[in-house]
RNA sequence: CGGGGAGUGGCGCAGGGGGAGCGCGCACGGUUUGGGACCGUGAGGUCGCGGGUUCAAAUCCCGCCUCCCCGACCA
């Protein structure tokens, strides 16, 4: 580990964002593009969806580009997509699947075939018309997802009930042609993962399609740190073309819901357009069953909701592409030598325990770096002075609770030990006060008069008829739409439909939704 | 696609017929660094684009483009 070759602030040798270890994903060069004049955001309280710009732009997260709706992922949030990318991927593959890669462009025909499935997306289509200097003798669309020339392809590829089930992720780029684009949340373009799997009977389909929900509600719990809640989507929210859709909503910091990751049980529907058959033992030939689900970088956006304060964001530890800040301090040139000795020896303890990076640029005071840090969401700050260089101790300042009530001292003797448990805590906490904030701000009830007024305030859970014109009338009426129908349900289900008052049984989640 | 707001130096903004300005950032020098330091000197702009009115347009008129916010549609 040479510094002294690397630009000071630069003191990562590298490695890959998705190990441990010493790391240099985001450094910040300059303050270019960030305002100084708003030293502080806009509080939250204030206006959310400044705040939620503002978080953005100046953690350097992303930027605006010259085509409306379509963002630059920054090295940092490149960084912490990565992380999102390690984590699914590893559950991806543990739980059989293969990655590969489908093309961008598919025959407009393509989509023709099945008929919901265009309806569903002809609006938000992008369509290459030319190429080569010459019009197409049929126009190529620019995927919106793939499941009609995944489903080509797997018509050829599948002859056998021996061939199945066939388990395929891809990790790609996608076109939405949307009217309202936020950062993050609706983008024109956008990365994702898509999982598309095939299978011989209805049963291995639903069982894949609930396994990969877990999946999803897995990795946004334990990695993101955030709750969420299984569910079963209307027929009016389902996807275009699925049998059945489910969901994983989580609650945003200003109470609107967010659909974070969707998995869909196909039917057959895709298996009958696409002719993706097989034979049976019995020699017979048969339809397949087939899956699709898909996370995309909107998870960020619930990760900068759920967790960001008025000072900016807040990673999980899990995710964080830095998850200790080292900032030494000093005021004196012997001071600052004692002090980056120190340092040394701290990236010796720290190695790749966890992912560190040191910021001892020196046109900048402390105070102005811990700010800084805070904004970009790293969750521990090992500060370092001479004070503690005297006592063989390092400061560590938990971002989840900023200030002084936040920090303490530790022999550096015992910094990683120290560092890893606080890292673990402070992913716990991030879960729990999503929790909490989630659950004063849900309400059950079978009222309409009480639904419209609590149901501005977050999620309401209430009985549902099934029937999409209460859906629609509801909406109309309150803003709130049909999140889902949540796979955990009352022992005993007995209600009657919050809007209608036809007796119903189930009950469904309403919220204002992003 | 409707409603609202905005395009002036890297960022945030002021200026509304006649000299293109302020704050921050940036560069250089010096003093600083435990919660967003300070002094000095400097660099940097076809005022979104195209037409028009005028002796004269950042400023008035017409058209267009882009971005943001709020709604309808969607991961």
């Amino acid at each position: 580990m040479d510094s002294c070759c690397m630009p000071s602030h630069l003191q990562a040798p590298g490695g890959s964002c998705y190990s441990n270890g010493p790391i240099r994903a985001g450094i910040l060069r300059s303050r270019k593009d960030v305002s100084p004049m708003a030293e502080a955001l806009t509080p939250r309280s204030q206006d959310y969806a400044k705040w939620y710009n503002e978080v953005i732009l100046r953690a350097e997260l992303a930027d605006y580009t010259p085509v409306k709706g379509c963002m630059v992922i920054r090295p940092y949030g490149y960084a912490l997509w990565e992380n999102i990318q390690a984590g699914l991927d590893r559950r991806f593959k543990a739980t059989g699947h293969q990655n590969a890669y489908f093309p961008l462009f598919i025959p407009m025909s393509f989509l023709q075939k099945e008929a919901e499935h265009v309806q569903g997306f002809a609006p938000e289509l992008a369509v290459v018309t030319h190429g080569g200097g010459k019009k197409l003798e049929e126009p190529l669309v620019v995927r919106p997802t793939s499941e009609t020339v995944i489903g080509h392809l797997y018509a050829q590829w599948i002859n056998s009930y021996r061939d199945l089930p066939l388990l395929i992720n891809q990790w790609a780029n996608v076109v939405r042609w949307e009217m309202r684009t936020r950062l993050f949340l609706r983008t024109t373009e956008f990365l994702w993962q898509e999982g598309h799997t095939a299978h011989a009977t209805e049963q291995e389909a639903q069982e894949e399609t609930l396994r990969m929900l877990e999946v999803y509600s897995d990795f946004a719990t334990r990695d993101a740190a955030i709750p969420v809640i299984q569910g079963r989507k209307s027929e009016r929210e389902k996807f275009a073309g699925a049998q059945t859709s489910y969901t994983i909503e989580a609650m945003m910091g200003d109470t609107k819901a967010l659909q974070a990751a969707t998995s869909h049980n196909l039917g057959q529907n895709f298996a009958k357009a696409f002719n993706i058959q097989y034979l049976d033992r019995q020699n017979e030939l048969q339809y397949c069953w087939t899956t699709s689900w898909g996370l995309s970088t909107r998870m960020i956006g619930a990760i900068i909701m759920v967790h960001g304060d008025d000072r900016g964001l807040r990673l999980p530890p899990v995710l964080a592409p830095v998850q200790a800040i080292i900032v030494p301090i000093w005021k004196r040139p012997e001071e600052r030598a004692q002090v980056l000795a120190a340092v040394e020896g701290l990236k010796a303890l720290l190695g790749d325990r966890v992912r560190w990076q040191v910021d001892d640029r020196e046109e900048y005071t402390a105070g102005w770096k811990f700010n800084e840090w805070e904004l970009r969401g790293v969750p521990v700050r090992i500060e370092i002075g001479p004070k503690d260089v005297a006592r063989e101790q390092v400061v560590l300042a938990r971002r989840d609770r900023p200030g002084r009530e936040g920090k303490s001292c530790v022999p550096q003797a015992q910094l990683v030990p120290s560092l890893k448990e606080l890292l673990e805590d402070i992913q716990k906490n991030l879960y729990r006060q999503a929790l909490e904030f989630r659950e004063q701000h849900t309400q059950e009830t079978d009222d309409y008069q009480e639904f419209k007024e609590v149901v501005a305030g977050g999620f309401t859970r209430a009985y549902w008829c099934g029937s999409p014109d209460c859906e629609q009338a509801i909406q109309a009426e309150t803003k709130a739409t049909n999140r889902c129908i949540p796979l955990e349900q009352p022992e005993q289900p007995a209600g009657h439909c919050i809007y209608c008052g036809q007796p119903a049984r189930e009950q469904a989640i309403f919220a204002r939704a992003y």
